[in-house]
DNA sequence: GATGAATGAGGCTTCATTCAT
DNA sequence: TATGAATGAAGCCTCATTCAT
């Protein structure tokens, strides 16, 4: 479950010709913006080349001067969403010192399905090409190594504080529960299950802080011992 | 979250004709296995039907007797995924009388992995395909909506007995937590997140039971107290 | 202008294999009937050999016990076409001894007419085949020939009589007057030009007289002199 | 018999695609230039993208880059086809005022045939491919229509002068008498009946006179009384 | 006779990529 | 830089015909 390299995502796209004027900088974006419009409209597979030149209102030949390939492009995009992504589910108010843990753990919840919500079109573009691009799979595996490592570092310390029974594996533990959130979002963000927002957020906390026997609400809340 | 229809699956698979002769039938069970293989070793997308039609060793034209396109021999074997998935998943021991509550999750979710991991290959490939295909993305959900509505019928069960706090919501439990073992079986089968089978069960079950309030393992065993 | 040969078709199909059981004559005949409703439905080229045993309720391989191939059933089934447009075209009521000239080209000019009709979407199929299939393209001319010769040997005649103007040619006003009738039949029938019966026989006639020089219809109808 | 709208032929192509450069405008005409040619020497049916690329010495994806499919090029080959026919049936020297009738019709039906001759070939395929492209077969009937109406109005300008039988339908007459002349040019030039040039023009000349009632030839020439 | 399976040539179309201007 | 033309590999699909049973 182990994956080399510290940073967030890797810089990922190296090769991608810059753009030296501009006209160039301009042209580039266009590129990617209407690849994007364009990956979230009708999916990797079916988006071909043609079709980004087209909406981004250059001619064919003009994409490969930024680009060599659909994949490339598409990298980039899914750089700029996976930015995107860590940004927002941060974007939850510093949680104040005196928080309880459980409310710790539903604002991060929170921040992960409101994130998912922000960039279901493009998530879904991604969990679709991962399942086939080696590489974007590597992306992909490492921005989720990203929570897993966060979480499991937690269940570390909350077990070494007496909290989390000793029988339960960090790193699994937070693998699999950072599934259940990750999976939940999707289905219900790209599959379309019927969640309510609120409801979600709060089940997916309590079943969260359940599993590592954490207590979930204020007082007694949980289970009438 | 919610499907009409009661089966199990969809009869999904209505049109391709179906050889009169023997050797018909030795043909046409050849080109689906052939598919199958290739599909598991290629993915959807890189499989054509000429590399389907040779791997079979009948011609090109045979394929099209027979099928008349690559999505309808993949419906065809995801058919048979399906049926076989459901298979093994329920050929756990008949669960003995005097079993354990948590003995029963720890059979369910070993007998899913057990199942996961003997169609790894095709589940992913599955998987791919249901992100672009609709007509597969709802096979997919309705084998799933299999498992979360047993789930919930259970954990309804479990809360009658006041085994389960009332405030969970047995559908977004059954789903989240069916989530959780999904797609960590997934991970461990087609990601190669490195799970070993005995542990990541045993620690499945911990989190399931924990996340539901259910004792977990004999006697005390769950929290050092 | 002249092709050699004296019968009015060529017997034209003697190739294609004859049934010798009773069974085998009501398989051929379902064949060759399939094979006419599908060209008039759908044209030649677009007509297959799979549709008409389909369609004639055959095995695609049984077609080939009694045809070698579409040009034959074709042939076939054009041989039926105009022997039945020679029948119908014959039908007209023998002429009575005493008709006026006029009376009798226009009695042949509504038994073509009629005929026409009667076998349209035939006619149109044969007119698109002839085309381009240079053996029935040859059918076609040795069809049409059959009325040349007849009303050149007419016009032979009225000139004799003194009735044609001598520097009238024969042969090439049958011809002529002979694509009159023939076209403005196609033209009606199967174009779809707006033609009312009645009228279409009337004024082909007077047209017809006139060219030659015949009177039209009783008394001085023609022209006030 | 009447068709709405007041142009020659309809615009009819507008798709395809136009080069921007010259080397794009040179293809493009290449393409079309080749296509005319195999449609000429094999007839439509059995012209194929691939020899029509292969002719103009492009790639055969380069066919694609002006053309969707077959029956565009065609449009616009048959597009170039009835232009050219027009023109060379118009260029008959300016009708001199003193000419007789009969001189201006035999002018007309010269430049009708030596129209055809020109564009045999084309002619017959177009012929061919109206029997089955509902699209072309509309081209067709606007065409010939053009030269209906023109004689249409003729006829009712001679009945005002009292030089043709009111009993005669203007429209049915035009129809039938351009039928005449149309198709004996076709028998002529594609199907191959053995007439000769002048005596061709000749004779249609005398029975298109003879029909309406006109004279043919200079003084009492037509009829010995 | 009749069947239905198997064949493979023949055509169509798309699209990533290169290149001269 | 930007353009648009040209390329050709890669897949798709149809259907006339043959053949063993």
């Amino acid at each position: 479950m182990r994956e080399s390299g510290n940073e967030i995502v890797e810089p990922f796209v190296m090769a991608a010709k810059r753009p030296v004027t501009a006209r160039g900088e301009r042209t580039r974006r266009a590129l990617v913006a209407a690849a994007r419009r364009l990956f979230e409209a009708n999916g990797y597979v079916a988006t071909n080349i043609g079709d980004i030149s087209a909406e981004a209102l250059v001619s064919h030949g003009t994409f490969y001067t930024y680009f060599t390939s659909k994949e490339e492009v598409f990298a980039e995009v899914v750089s700029d969403l996976i930015a995107d992504f860590q940004r927002i589910a941060h974007d939850e108010p510093a949680v104040d010192r005196g928080a309880a843990l459980w409310e710790r753990i539903e604002r991060s919840n929170r921040g992960y399905l409101r994130a998912y919500e922000a960039n279901a079109r493009m998530m879904a573009v991604l969990e679709q090409v991962a399942t086939f691009n080696p590489r974007l799979a590597k992306t992909r595996r490492q921005a989720r190594r990203y929570w897993v490592d966060r979480s499991a570092k937690a269940i570390v310390g909350w077990q070494q504080q007496g909290l989390v029974d000793r029988h339960i594996d960090p790193v699994y533990a937070a693998s699999m529960l950072g599934s259940m959130v990750d999976r939940s979002s999707y289905l219900w963000v790209v599959v379309g299950e019927h969640y309510e927002f609120g409801s979600a957020v709060e089940q997916l906390t309590r079943l969260y802080c359940g599993a590592l026997g954490l207590q979930y609400g204020r007082a007694s809340a949980q289970r009438a011992s």
